[in-house]
Order: structure tokens, then sequence, then C-alpha cells
DNA sequence: GTGGATGCAAACGATTTGCAAGCAT
DNA sequence: ATGCTTGCAAATCGTTTGCATCCAC
């Protein structure tokens, strides 16, 4: 597999755009991420270390990395947008519980191979999905 | 199937709410729509007919509507919400053309059954969820 | 009569944008 | 040298809220 700065590289210079400090410290840091961070998470966490980083750069740059490829954006309901990346991570989907705010990942070949039959069907090309399972949690349930 | 508005009446009452003769016009117009419709273009519906409503009892009633099941919140990423309504209409989900926005709506029985294993799996009771496969739809794909 | 509902405008939070200065190419 | 990028602040967009008045109960 291809190196998450490599792609995002490649994807800069084809779109002669250019390859800043920021944009390579804001990847780096999202990378290490493991979770579904909020661009206002990932600024607090980029401006530690570089302080003088704009959360309009921040903003800017995950939209690069979502147009690429290495991003991808989830609204759980909450308001705000979430990046999640894709890099060394399988494809996984959601079951979130709507009282504790529990998410819940899940990784299910079934469903996917369904849903390109869907897709065949319907003469589309996929290139992303979203699956999201609301309910209440064991937990919860039991409340 | 119980009509509508006596479940939206039934909820009102239930919450010790009251029946205005804004929630039931904005309902039935709601009602009448077939697509995924945004606040603002229910509202413009609504003010053609009733036009001292405001926006903000839109926004108000919708959120009822979302609470008692009869109205369910989309997020297409265009940065709105949509609504579309479940009284006399099947679950279905959403093909989106990423490049015209066509949206083609589609219902699975497989990946249902596939999701309430997942669901069970992990010991979560679901009560809704959303599948959205984003791509580029058969005249898109030849541009 | 009373407490919830309304319309309005102001407030809000997330995101975007205009701009002058900075930096990668 | 050119023009994309930056940080900042102001602007924007969708949505929510405070409040005085209104109306369903």
């Amino acid at each position: 597999m291809r190196k998450a700065k490599d792609i995002f590289e490649k994807y800069i210079s084809d779109k002669k755009l250019k390859f800043t400090s920021q944009r390579n410290f804001i990847l780096e840091t999202f990378l290490k991420e493991e979770g579904h961070i909020s661009t206002e998470e990932l600024y607090k966490k980029v401006s530690q270390k570089y302080p003088s980083i704009g959360l309009a750069t921040v903003y800017r740059t995950l939209k690069l990395l979502s147009e690429c490829g290495l991003a991808h954006e989830r609204q759980f309901g909450d308001g705000q947008t979430r990046y999640e990346h894709s890099y060394e991570h399988v494809h996984h989907d959601h079951l979130i519980c709507t009282r504790c705010g529990k998410i819940v990942e899940f990784g299910n070949a079934d469903i996917e191979k369904l849903q390109n039959d869907v897709a065949r069907k319907n003469k589309f090309k996929i290139y992303a999905h979203k699956l999201e399972l609301y309910g209440l949690c064991h937990e919860c349930v039991n409340k």
C-alpha cells in the first residue's frame, strides 16, 4: 500500500497546488488519530505543537484530504462534521447508541457485497458509502 | 395503519402540548411531499398559503414530527438537514450521485436482515438506520 | 385563566471567505 | 517572479433561542 503522504503529495502536485509544512503537519496529526475527529478537535491537537496554525487551514486541509480519499466525512447528528482516515484501516460502519452516545464499529462483507449488487442494478459506480444503525446499546436498553 | 394526524395528535396530547393550526398545516404540507425536503423548502411551501407562519415554527414542528416518528432526518452532505416522511412509505435507502446530485431510492430486504444480525451480535436494539451509497450515476460516469 | 406556542429578531455554532502578507514552485 | 497558501477577522449559513404576545386547553 502506498504511503498516505505520497498519495497526498501526488494529489497536490497533480492539481498544481503546493505541499506546505502546515498541510504536512495536519496530515501527520490526522493519521495518528484512530477515531472520528472533528475539525475543531484536530485543530486543538495540531496547534499544541504548531501554535501559529489557523483553524481555517485545518478546515481547508481536511477538505483536500477528503477529496483525495484519505479522509472520510461522517455526520453523527451532533451538528459537527467528523473525519476518519482509511489509511491502514479496513472499512467499517457504525452502531450508534442514541442514549449514551456510544459508537461501535463493525464490518460486514456480506452487506458490502449486497450494496455492490444494488449499485450494479442501478448502474452506479460507487466509491463510498455510509451505513449507520441507530438504537440502544445493551446497557441503555435496561435502564 | 393509523392516520398520520392521529399519531401526531396523540403524541402532542401525551406530552401535554397543544395542537395548533400551524402544526396542523405544516404536517399536512409535509405529508404531500414525496421527496427529501429541507426546512427552508417546506417553509416556502407552507408560507405560500399561510404567510404569517415563521421559519422557527417550521423548525420546531419538524423536530416534533421527528420525535414522534413521522419524519426522518437525513443529511446528504449539502449542509442542510432534509426530512422525509415514512407515512405510507416503505423504508428505503439512497444512492447518491456526487456529480449531478441525483438521488435514487432503493430497498433491499437482505441488507436489512444482515443489519439486524449485526445488531443482535452487538446486543443493540435498533430502531433506525441510514444507508447511503455515494458514487457516479450512469450518465455522469460517461462524462 | 394559564401555560404552552408563535413570530420576530437577535444569538449561535460550524464553516467559509476576502484580504494582505508569506512561501513553494 | 508567480500564484497558491496562510492566518486573521469578518461574513455566511443553517439552526436555535429569548421574549412579548397570542391562543388552545
